[in-house]
DNA sequence: GTGAAAGCGCTAACAC
DNA sequence: GTGTTAGCGCTTTCAC
């Protein structure tokens, strides 16, 4: 049987609360008792019992919040999200949704001061890649409220940590998977949803600076940016690949892959033309199964929306930040067989 | 609040320990009044409390065995069976490990026969590859144990469920793979570890299946079994490599990679020649760092020890069955850059 | 067949 | 500063 509070407390000659409180550095215990109970507890390896805080736990009734926009990765994330909240609501734990439109700074700083004043016990959010955010989420750290980013960080705001894809090195994965194909050889082009997102610009830098040290045979000729609009992307993509009529490889670092895979097919390039891409959306299979897309490498949508919900979990239950500032989800390579 | 045991007690006008037995199907009940608990009980939609239960139940102190060969594979399998025994150790379970010879049958029958007089609360086995093996788990499955197979099936054994890889799913992605880094043309040959173990000669018939369906530039010279035995693997390879010195590809389903790694390197063919492979485990990670391999196909030893755990736990605690008989495990594609 | 009561380990409210 | 006490939800024992 493992050693539990009762049993210290009769050793010590104090009562069950009084080990409590030692045991949770809470005040109202005197410096003497405090050692005596310290000593015994470490004496006898005492480890807390998970179901007796739960039982206690549970009636606080915590809720955490998800802030994020509605987009695909979200819609994925959130069956982690539902996952994790599998694990934790028997701890009483509840979470609550406000979802934001995508580009819009000013909704999430609102967002987050409305969270202040509703108490909610913790934080989960994707945040719009722009430092005006950063002092919102620092006010919000500062009222005492844990907060974890996930899919794109947001340095320096006082966040727990950040989840997410470590994206320079699926940059790297996604050159080697183009050499590869392309036998090393040859012309490759870029298209960049944005060069302003840093996630973006990572998959980018990673990928051109493997290319450019291991791989000379190969000359990256141009970069394209789409800013991830529809329009903009089908136009100038099809404007490259015309323009570029030499092509053996197309490496795309984000935006809508679906307008991307209409030039390719419009022009006749699906067989000669080899694409690496990102994520694992329904447009993304598609174009994988049509043979449109080589390789795609995904950044487990799922493990981000359940682990941060874990690490707070974890912060509101034992006190316990996590070990690393920057948990980093997998690079997972797909191909047609292997969605 | 959600509702509880005491509350629909209460509103039927019996004591909670009838309740309790309603709702867990023991016997001790008057039909007539376990039909009014169940009707009120559903009526108000209960759920169980998991940490209540957890409470009463961790003091069974229950054990799970486990029992497999001293492989590679299991090393990292068990990194995967100790996390999931982070999670249900609260519960008051326990692990009991008992490692066995790879190939020795008689050896697995023993242990088996030794657990059910143990009288431990669950089985996890990595069976050899053996239908001998098949009427020792029925014994133990006729006792009231429950057993799950991982890496490696039983058919017919009467265990709950299978925890592996989908081989002929993997073979496939190896073929996809190797027809992509050879450009969809030229010869390729199979080295597989043994024509008897039913994962490796999936592997190999996914391979040759898509191959032959989808890419017929692509011709398949020769299959090799090496019947995992380092010495021949590498006599064979060499042969082998001699023999058709026009190959394309490599494809090895299993066995001592290292050995496979050295004929290749010893030919001077680490450029020429592509090579697709299966795990990643150290020495497969050195051949792709050197570039000998190109690409290997994992199968998440770490899932395939953690699931099954949770899978007996969840048989223990909820009484639940797994929904699937065959939980399959991801098929990860690595290289170089995604270790 | 049914009910009363104790107990699992921890926390919190409150009296001293 | 310290101890007493009740209670979280469930299971189990035992008396009736």
């Amino acid at each position: 049987m493992r050693v539990t509070i009762k049993q210290i407390a009769e050793i010590a000659g104090v009562a069950r609360s009084t080990v409590d409180k030692v045991i949770n550095d809470r005040p109202g215990v005197s410096d003497e008792v405090r050692d005596r109970v310290r000593y015994i507890a470490n004496d006898l390896g005492y480890e807390a019992n998970i179901i007796g805080k739960a039982l206690a736990f549970q009636n606080k009734q915590l809720v955490i919040a998800v802030v994020m926009p509605n987009i695909d990765f979200t819609v994925a994330a959130r069956v982690g999200i539902e996952k994790a909240l599998q694990e934790v609501k028997a701890f009483g734990i509840s979470i609550e949704y406000f979802l934001t439109k995508n580009y819009d700074t000013a909704q999430q700083i609102s967002t987050l001061d409305y969270l202040i004043t509703k108490k909610v016990a913790g934080i989960m959010i994707r945040p719009v890649d722009d430092i005006e955010l950063r002092d919102a989420v620092r006010n919000v750290v500062s009222h005492g409220i844990p907060v974890v980013t996930f899919n794109s960080d947001l340095v320096d705001s006082g966040r727990l940590c950040f989840v997410g894809q470590d994206s320079l090195k699926a940059g790297r994965v996604a050159a080697n998977l183009m050499a590869k194909i392309i036998n090393n050889r040859g012309k490759v082009a870029i298209i960049t949803g944005s060069m302003s997102l840093a996630a973006l610009e990572l998959r980018l830098e990673g990928f051109a600076t493997l290319i450019q040290s291991n791989f000379p045979m190969i000359e990256i000729v141009e970069v394209v940016e789409t800013h991830e609009n529809k329009i903009i992307t089908f136009q100038k993509t099809l404007d490259l690949l015309q323009r570029q009529n030499d092509l053996a490889g197309l490496y795309i670092t984000g935006g809508p892959m679906a307008e991307v895979g209409k030039a390719i097919k419009m022009l006749g390039l699906t067989k000669s033309l080899k694409v690496v891409c990102f994520d694992l959306y329904p447009e993304v299979i598609e174009l994988l199964n049509e043979g449109v897309v080589d390789f795609t490498i995904d950044q487990d949508p799922i493990a981000q929306g359940y682990i941060p919900i874990k690490v707070i979990f974890e912060y509101l239950f034992n006190n316990k930040k996590p070990e690393q500032e920057f948990i980093s989800t997998t690079v997972e390579i797909r191909e047609k067989e292997s969605l």
